[in-house]
DNA sequence: ATACTTGTTATACGATCTTATAATTTCACT
DNA sequence: AGTGAAATTATAAGATCGTATAACAAGTAT
């Protein structure tokens, strides 16, 4: 007689961990933001994406906001990852070192108006959220400490002065930050090569004791 | 008989200009943005925020995005006339008019969170919407042109080499803008004052050769 | 097999959004 | 004063949004 009664159409589904559909929502909402922007932020866009209904996101994450910061950690965790992995593949003069750490910032895979669409969203959002700020500050000074470090070793290696790495260290994550803004917003205005250059030009400043 | 008929209750009104009511909304726009962010892009809040009704709008300017791109052309405009006018008012050395581009770049007016937040929704839009992106480049080139005459005059000045100065002016627009980002986001990563310092810093390896 | 937990679907409600259209008032001009 | 153009209000229609709630089903343990 049948099979067990296949109620009257309700759509079949597997349960997953709420560790892995928690990521595959997050997931969704990324691949939302960088096809609409701000305008695909939405519970009902999401679920879309990630093949299934709206009511999943509210059990997961409670409001759409906690989704959100979700994803922009994955994301945050995901870009400082592919960042430190090409550093620690790099031969380990702290020359190259900074050297690949250029390289891959400006590589498709991070300069990328896609990426940076997600990024803005991320921007708007944390400066009306303390909840996204607060993700924000670990972010940012994750990667500020990264490049400190790089800059440490370089300038120990090398025997040049640096009045204060912490600033300096910021002023390249500005400058880097600053370029991949204005290189997604028009990528006509200069290549990614040029950019590469230009922050190598920067290291040499300090190396002149610009920043001495 | 009584005055000529007030009927039911309609609101009372005067008109304007077009061009005066384009811009009183233009500025309601901006200023529901830097409350509310994304958020604040809506046509029933700026009509509010203006003293208006909705259909004013799509009366001035069709559709909603055309009043979005207006504020974010004014928004430019009226920036990049502060800086002008700060390196226009300084003595007419190419050191103190550099001096000056830096001061007011890093002062209150526009090293502001609210006017960031301005431009954090346009970046957003800009990623998305041809008719914005045409703006920015418009913006854009104008910023980097005037940081060229900068860079320019001092290297003239001053008797060192520049490789590429529309690159460099490039680069240090990058680091204004990533600078101002940064803090921003996160008004204690640094002082104002740290940000200055990190500008003639990248000054100072312009002169010491760091570009040529 | 049966029951239980909970991940998941389905649905509804109220708010807000954009755009379109019609009615009305203001103001300049004769 | 009166007329006409257009700036402005008023209102409605249809989408979409976020969240709450209840029913259902999948998988685990008993």
């Amino acid at each position: 007689m049948a099979r067990k009664v296949v109620a009257k159409g309700r759509a079949r589904f597997h349960r997953e961990t709420p560790e892995d559909r928690r990521r595959q929502l997050g997931e969704a909402a990324l691949r939302c933001i960088v096809k609409h922007g701000n305008a695909g932020v939405s519970v009902r866009q999401i679920a879309a994406e990630a093949g299934v209904t709206q009511g999943l996101i509210t059990h997961h994450f409670g409001e759409i906001n906690e989704l959100v910061a979700y994803a922009f950690d994955i994301m945050s965790e995901g870009l400082l990852q592919s960042l430190l992995k090409a550093v620690a593949d790099a031969e380990p003069t702290p020359q190259k070192r900074l050297d690949a750490f250029i390289n891959v910032s400006f590589s498709p895979m991070l300069f990328d108006r896609g990426v940076l669409g997600v990024w803005v969203v991320f921007w708007g959002l944390v400066l009306h959220s303390p909840r996204m700020s607060a993700s924000q500050q670990g972010e940012y000074s994750n990667y500020v400490g990264a490049i400190e470090g790089l800059l440490g070793d370089l300038a120990a290696d090398e025997g040049f002065g640096i009045a204060d790495i912490r600033l300096s260290a910021i002023a390249f994550t500005a400058l880097l930050d600053g370029l991949w803004l204005a290189w997604c917003l028009n990528p006509a205005s200069f290549k990614p090569e040029e950019g590469m250059q230009l922050c190598r030009n920067w290291v040499e400043g300090l190396r002149r004791g610009a920043y001495a």
